[in-house]
DNA sequence: CTTCTAACA
DNA sequence: TGTTAGAA
């Protein structure tokens, strides 16, 4: 079966907006009908969940839309194929760096409260 | 009523 | 991202 936009909404609890935007970065790649309403294949509900999770990980659209067709969902979990792996190394290091970046932030602007009159 | 595109207080 | 206008 095929599903319209606003059921995937419902189902995945993303907005059709989100969706359209997704398509947009070569996320989703629904059919069009006759009427040109899109129309997903069952499997984009699980497709979506698995983006959600990418984005949620860190990941930029750029980098998911060329990672997806090598990820399968399994349940809430995001099983990536063996040759992914070393790619996804290279991402948990930025957001390492990422993460060292912030703490100073976070101790420079300490300074700036501790200094308080 | 539902979706589409384009654009924005 | 949300929202909205006008059209199909």
């Amino acid at each position: 079966m095929k599903v319209l936009i606003g059921e995937l909404a419902a189902r995945t609890g993303v907005s059709p907006r989100s969706l359209r935007y997704y398509e947009k970065q070569g996320l989703l790649i629904p059919e069009r009908s006759v009427n040109g309403y899109r129309e997903y294949p069952e499997s984009a509900v699980d497709t979506v969940g698995v983006v959600r999770r990418l984005i949620a990980a860190g990941l930029c659209t750029g980098t998911i839309a060329r990672v997806l067709p090598c990820v399968r969902a399994e349940g809430a979990q995001v099983v990536p194929c063996a040759g992914l792996v070393s790619e996804l190394a290279v991402e948990r290091a930025r957001i390492t760096a990422q993460l060292a970046e912030l703490s100073h932030s976070r101790a420079l602007l300490d300074e700036v409260i501790a200094a308080a009159q």
